[in-house]
RNA sequence: GGCGACAUCGCCAAGUGGUAAGGCAGAGGUCUGCAAAAUCUCCAUCCCCAGUUCGAAUCUGGGUGUCGCCUCCA
């Protein structure tokens, strides 16, 4: 399979560093707010990052990071009049439980930057001894030109920049690129020990200590994360490892385009910031999953009602197709694909393969959808397909609650006296007094059940 | 100013030299008391110009437009 590396600007055969087992490292939240629908686009592209690689029979080890120290945090506690602690845990709860609503599996490892501070301390303290990094009145910086390498990620050229719209006030640097490691302590401020006196780290330490750490190598497979991230985030992540170790920090650097809102930037002035707890609200976790994955990752996508509202008709879709073979009374057994559909197979690992593209994969399960759903189709080739379906579906992270969205399960006298509404409308039917079976057939879809009359007789589906 | 991405039907989108997938929306037919479902049919020459080629949405050059990064924002 191939993947787009931003490191060298081209998809790239996927070669791990140890057979069969991928280790993957992406940056997880800042803890200070609700994660917004930009964030999430990450999360569930790497959650199917994972998946995917799962079904291709690697071990994958996944470790995304939460980020509890950080100016924006302790802005927000001093703001809600509490502390940074407090903060943290509660964004961290709301994190992990929006993370779930979305269907994202969790990692394996979730670690916080607060739990490793000795280790982060220990790196910047070895890039001080080895001359990679310098204090500089109680910070400490690291030293770009140190590093030939910087900026090979981003493809930025240091010393190649305009002075920038933003000049650079600090004076303690010895260049204007060098990023700080370690800030010496402000008032109010939460503080950790140092050899540098009391302080707190810079963002882009973490990562490298948590990736290493919980990856447990100084070179792993692939570290993913947003555009925005690249520089200088991950650039400054690989040159803190690599100066060190003499080793990329991960051979394979994924990155994800961003949302926009109606074709604008998503940006807190143009109050247009939906919170993915928001749009939970209003769609299902697996109308914005499709809404994700049915543009290619690396794109940017525009967020808006009308897209929405058509992954939704899209996801139900599926769901149609499933209950048309009813599903879940042959889920278990066992059953052999044919020919054709291990064709459409091969055609989604095909696209998957290529740089992850999901959109393709989606027009593959549409194809499924299209046997399935066909009445025309030996019945035994749509059960096939619906196996498929569900198969391929799983990969990309839908159908997780599969059960629960195709049972009709009411409780037992619900259903008795849905039966009866039912006998006493086809009474109704038979003597053509419409307005009473209408009524009936209105009251229950404003319940939301739906009645079908179909050759078999009168069924019914929840809404 | 530096670096980079993108431009395909009303909307979303695949396509990487061989004559335009798929989804949503829409139109019409069958079915039907109506509705829903099902089913059949229809619906683009790919931003502009020039070039390479037997042949280009796909390659090259130029233009136009949109967007991102260069500010600890995914």
């Amino acid at each position: 399979m191939k993947i787009y590396n931003t490191l060298t600007k081209s998809k790239d055969e996927f070669v791990t560093n140890e057979a069969n087992k991928v280790k993957m490292y992406a940056c997880g939240p800042t803890v200070y707010n609700y994660f917004h629908i930009g964030n999430a686009r990450p999360f569930v592209f790497f959650d199917v990052v994972r998946r995917y690689l799962e079904y291709k029979g690697y071990e994958v080890t996944y470790v995304q990071n939460l980020t509890d120290i950080d100016d924006k945090i302790i802005n927000k506690a001093i703001e809600e009049n509490t502390t940074f602690k407090a903060i943290a845990k509660k964004y961290i709860a709301a994190f992990e439980e929006d993370i779930e609503k979305l269907g994202i599996k969790k990692p394996t490892h979730q670690p916080k930057a607060s739990e490793v501070m000795g280790d982060i301390i220990k790196l910047i303290k070895k890039l001080v001894d080895e001359g990679f990094a310098y204090e500089s009145q109680g910070d400490v910086y690291f030293s770009v030109e140190s590093f030939k390498g910087y900026g090979k990620l981003s493809g930025k050229n240091i010393d190649d920049q305009k002075a920038g719209a933003r000049v650079e006030a600090n004076t303690n640097k010895k260049h204007p690129a060098d990023f700080t490691l370690w800030k010496t302590a402000k008032p109010g401020e939460p503080t950790w020990g140092s050899p540098w006196g009391q302080g707190r780290p810079g963002w882009h330490t973490e990562c490298v200590v948590l990736s290493q750490k919980y990856l447990d190598t100084e070179s792993f497979d692939i570290h993913g994360g947003g555009v925005d991230l690249v520089f200088p985030h991950h650039e400054n992540e690989n040159a803190q490892a690599e100066v060190l170790s003499g080793k990329k920090l991960a051979n394979y650097w994924m990155h994800n385009g961003f949302i926009n809102i109606e074709g604008e930037k998503m940006s807190k002035s143009l109050n247009n910031f939906f919170t993915a707890r928001d749009v939970l609200k209003e769609y299902n976790a697996e109308a914005i999953r499709f809404f994700f994955l049915s543009k290619h990752y690396r794109s940017p996508i525009d967020f808006n009602r009308q897209i929405m509202q058509e992954s939704d008709t899209a996801v139900k879709n599926f769901y149609n197709a499933l209950k048309s073979v009813d599903y879940l009374s042959f889920k278990d057994e066992d059953i052999n694909y044919s020919d054709a559909d291990l064709a459409k197979k091969e055609e989604f690992v095909k696209a998957m393969d290529d740089d992850f593209n999901s959109a393709k994969a989606l027009a593959v399960m549409f194809d499924l959808v299209k046997i399935v759903k066909s009445t025309k189709e030996d019945i035994n080739e749509r059960k096939e397909s619906a196996k498929l379906l569900v198969e391929l579906g799983s990969v990309l992270g839908f159908f997780t609650d599969i059960e629960a969205v195709l049972s009709n399960d009411l409780g037992d006298l619900s259903e008795k006296l849905l039966a009866i509404l039912i006998e006493v409308r086809n009474n109704a039917k038979a003597e053509k007094n419409w307005p009473v079976s209408d009524l009936i057939r209105d009251k229950l879809l404003a319940q939301g059940i739906q009645l079908l009359d179909t050759k078999d007789g009168t069924k019914w589906e929840k809404k």
